[in-house]
DNA sequence: TTGTTTGCTAACATTCAAGTTAGCAGCTGT
DNA sequence: ACAGCTGCTAACTTGAATGTTAGCAAACAA
């Protein structure tokens, strides 16, 4: 059994797993705010200046679907005016790891190193 | 110096970087498909079979991009029907660790593993 | 009183990735 | 003679991702 007659197809639960991958890592700049995040808790309004080129709505919109996937921790302050950190999860912090190593893929193919 | 007065902006380099690893591993396809090329050289027509959902067009233009990035190698045989062969260049292999890693990254977020 | 900061939302616009369909060239098998 | 396989390209459409602009509420500082 288990003989492989077709190229085999990737199973079906292979697939789900890179597909949710590339949901915690791709996007213009998911990776970006996990790469940002890595450690320290953060303010929203230090992420914006962190990441200029990100628009606000994109950026809020990034936080509550990383947050949504388990990545990132949101705690909101009763404070005037607001005050809102996010930070790694626990999983987030457990992947943070291969996050860094992501970026060695890119010293790899950036051009005369 | 180097004091960090302002919450630290990531350096120039370090953001081309990051975007060069997003353009490898990036996009609905691109790691499925290097991920199905991982050791293994492979026909086109394989990789189509492999990929059933990508369409044509863009199961090429991705192979295309990739070998321009320096990740994939291609090899085309002079023979009728052709023959197209790719493969992982040095450098993708140096990185197929990475890639292999990425999918755990999907395992910590699925539901009830 | 006016302006500032903070973390948001809603409506709309644009841009870009991906999908669809059709076609081609050259040989093979029927 | 005809359809089929192979690796492509071109023209067009759809849909998702991202960006733009405006507004809000509550407190504070000038």
């Amino acid at each position: 059994m288990n003989e492989r007659i077709q190229p085999e197809l990737m199973a079906e639960e292979e697939r789900l797993i890179v597909k949710k991958a590339l949901e915690v890592v791709c996007g213009k700049w998911r990776l970006f705010i996990l790469l940002h995040l890595g450690q320290k808790v953060r303010r929203y309004s230090e992420l914006r200046r962190l990441l200029p080129d990100v628009s606000e709505k994109v950026l809020i919109q990034e936080l509550k679907t990383l947050v949504q996937l388990g990545v990132l921790q949101k705690q909101s302050y009763n404070e005037v005016p607001p005050r809102v950190e996010y930070r790694l999860s626990e999983k987030g912090l457990a992947v943070l790891p291969i996050l860094l190593q992501i970026k060695d893929i890119g010293r790899h193919f950036l051009p005369a190193e």
